[in-house]
DNA sequence: TTGGCTGAGTCTGTCAAGCGGACTTATCCT
DNA sequence: AGGATAAGTCCGCTTGACAGACTCAGCCAA
């Protein structure tokens, strides 16, 4: 193989964290499902009508995420009614804003709408300001996305097969 | 339907910025795809032998994220070769470097690997640190996921059932 | 000039997953 | 007792993922 061939060829992609990351992110309803947590929507049968999964494959992400420790299963009981269950983000669940309020800014960017952006992340309380993310260096830097780039880190593993 | 209920009921998930996005995104194989985009891997069979992509599904990819502008194909010649294509990220593309660094910053901390991560966001040059993402208000606060929420926007839809 | 090599695909059959719709269960209210 | 409702489970169809074989184009070596 000639030598320009990229630096990243030589390292697997078998602990890769983005792969690793996907496993448990990685379909489009599991993101469907975060989203209305993140909004405050909770309960199964309002996920379901919102978000408009087939109730199977609900419960079977719920179960994924709450196995992966994003969410959990909370008992409620509203005045009248009997008990029944919610679904709620543990810190790791909250943990992905950054995930999500990229993605948002990404969409809002590169996919607007006409009457402007459906969904704002604010900060809560009096300040209420629109909240973004901002890409930024050990050094204090914010680099634009041209300026930052992948490198392989200490945990990375060679290669088994020859490039 | 009790006043308990979330806010966020009342409006559409029709337009959601989210769930836009997530058609881009929405599947772990397209991740693995930019994944490979993001470390400097260009060619289809290098992605393909990296990333353990079905070739048809790589095609099939390909083929969606140029038709939504976030990569293009461009001509390339080996010395003593026949000319070939590579994938390019656009600047559509390279602005998911927030999504992608959140990502990872995520599964570093809640999916750590013993010999450290394998995959770093490094600030290109002679800077060289360690790049993460922050959340940042328009006030200049870094709030934590616990004081973000996200609210309806101007393009926010009432929801056309009832609750 | 023929034959082989290689990158970048396409084709084919199998099998798992998603899907909509009907059904179930448990508890509350009237 | 009867009806309502949240939270599921069950069923059959269809779509998509998948592995593996095949194709195609241009370059090289003999």
């Amino acid at each position: 193989m000639s030598d320009d061939e990229p630096e990243a060829m030589r390292w697997s992609t078998e602990n890769c964290t983005i792969s690793r990351t996907m496993e448990i992110l990685g379909d489009k309803w599991t993101f469907h499902v975060l989203r209305e947590l993140f909004v405050g929507v909770r309960r199964f049968e309002d996920i379901r009508a919102r978000a408009g999964i087939p109730r199977q494959v609900l419960t079977e992400r719920l179960a994924g995420l709450i196995e992966r420790g994003l969410i959990r299963r909370q008992p409620y009981r509203l005045p009248g009614q009997r008990e029944r269950y919610e679904y709620r983000l543990t810190q790791a669940g909250l943990d992905l804003y950054p995930v999500l309020v990229a993605m948002v800014q990404w969409g809002d960017q590169y996919l607007p709408l006409d009457d402007g952006p459906p969904l704002e992340a604010r900060h809560r309380g009096t300040c209420n300001e629109h909240v973004s993310v901002v890409l930024r260096c050990e050094a204090g830097h914010e680099p634009t996305p041209r300026e930052v780039a992948f490198r392989p880190g200490p945990g990375a593993q060679p290669r088994a097969l020859a490039g």
